[in-house]
DNA sequence: AATGAATGAGGATTCATTCAT
DNA sequence: CATGAATGAATCCTCATTCAT
């Protein structure tokens, strides 16, 4: 509700009155449940934070196989497109988000989901893991109409993008243990 | 100058006031100069446009070979590295961008250069090319105090990070005419 | 419990959901009992206009003499010192007192515990009663850390402070019938 | 100006838009000059701190005889009446004052200027002093509707209340000096 | 007897913008 | 060319107060 206005136009664009107005409610409402702007954004924002951390425990409880990891991003593709507005909201306000440790908490986040999928190896590897998670990104961000940079879609239909992405990200995850081809990377 | 600002702290929460500072002039010189806050962000950003434009020219002259995909990867590397600023700005600003079109201007970028790096083929490859783009704008914020998320680094240096991802870049673009593992990706 | 708010913060410093919060109930209760956030502060302040009144009007049937003057004084100094916060709330507050007369009523009883005080006689013994009474506030605001100007003490204790204050002001509603050292006023 | 209606309401009684309001300029305009309604008290307060301290600078370059103390009352009279806004507010403002040290500011000059004043002996010297400061206080207080306590007059004639009040603040800061009925002061 | 929820009015403050000089 | 001064509109936020339950 109020997080979508957060995510289409800013933390700092949106204001309370915007807020209250789509709530159908009073601004001072807002503050009797509120304390702060602050906490408002906080509020809509922990389910997603909250997903990822399950999404992470249950990860560090399996085995590290390439299926644990295929269902990891499988996983993680459900949340974004779930908790879509979050998840934009984190990638496209620093403002919003260097109040109250908000960045810090996604960047931890990401960095836990990050090292549930690398699993050492060359500086490729990581970056590969880094971009199998931002393939889900794009994948959400690819339908409808996201107002993210590359949203607007590549004439995708929503399945299909999906399911793109999430091949694209196994196959990225994967690299690391079909060696073999690794060796024409540094040339 | 005063694009770094607006990438910092987002284009709302920068106040003329504070660029003027930045600056040492006052607010009515900006006004002499530029005749909105929008027009100036416009101007800092152009550049950045400019150059992509550029880029892709010289792409669309080129024969569309492998060595070309490389060479327009590496330029666009370079590119994001000289203007960092432009491009965090873009990424991270829904508010400063919505206005004036410019976002429209930038995706319309992305788009172009997409259509460089990709060549036909399944939605898979659409998402790779798309990803190596990415992967290009990640490697700028790996290195230093980005405030993007994933940025704070992996415990890469510049160059290994640069290096790392436009290796993994060359062979999400590469994946497309390499046909024969394309056979696991539906799987 | 209130007043200690009020006579610390000030009036308008000081909001009911503060008041309530000390008090330990809710801020709906407050206005169960109280009709306005002005009839509390009255509530609370009754009792010290009240031992005002009682004060006059033992004072009034006693016989005008030294001794009297000298009961007067102990007797305020003892008000003052129990009612401490009422005293300062009316001494700090402008703006709490403007409203609803209190300033006016703490003004006639001041006016009338000075009737009591003095006696006739030239305009410097009309301002000395008034010192003897102030005396006593000076009196009650040196000892602890009231926030009143020349609060936090000039290194005495309570007794002391007390016990000078009286001394003080004995001697200064004294003045009026010692006559003799009177001629030396004027020079 | 605006001093007045701090003094006249409070500080926190006293929105910007009334100071605005009664200076015939925007709310803006206010902040153009000020960088906040403290910086706005804290300014049109300055004065009457700066005239004590230059009179406190005075005082302590003459000779600490009676005639000094008598031209320190009498100064500091002339400067609670140039001043009387600015003593007003000081003396009811706790809540405005508390912030930016403006309070402790005051207490100083006051501890100062009773150090001048006041030339060690008993306790009950020190009282006199402050009550020979307080009474400068009332005597501005005395005349006109201040709106203090005690205010409203008792009856006396400006110059006359002037007057009364310098000889009871000689008589009080000579007391010290002509020893004699101090005996009997502890009883 | 008490409360959770809501609200209208107003608070200080900031901002992009204008304009006379 | 540049600036000091000013402003209208909007911001977040707080408060005293009300009312159904």
């Amino acid at each position: 509700m109020a997080l979508e206005l957060f995510a289409e136009q800013g933390y700092d664009s949106t204001s309370l009155r915007e807020i209250a107005d789509r709530l159908g409610v009073t601004k001072a409402a807002l503050y009797y449940h509120f304390r702060s702007k602050e906490e408002i954004v906080v509020a809509t924002v922990e389910d997603f934070l909250a997903d990822i951390d399950e999404l992470v425990a249950w990860a560090e409880d399996q085995p590290r196989t390439t299926d644990t990891r295929h269902e990891v991003l499988r996983r993680y593709a459900e949340i974004v497109r779930v908790r879509f507005p979050s998840m934009r909201f984190f990638q496209q306000n620093p403002a919003g988000i260097h109040k109250s440790g908000l960045g810090e908490q996604f960047q931890q986040r990401m960095a836990a989901l990050h090292g549930v999928l690398y699993d050492g190896g060359p500086p490729q590897s990581r970056i590969r893991a880094l971009l199998a998670i931002v393939g889900m990104h794009m994948a959400a961000a690819l339908s409808g109409d996201s107002g993210m940079p590359f949203g607007g879609g590549l004439g995708l239909s929503v399945e299909e993008a999906n399911q793109a992405a999430l091949d694209v990200a196994f196959d990225l995850v994967d690299r690391d243990s079909t060696e073999g081809a690794e060796g024409a990377e540094r040339g």
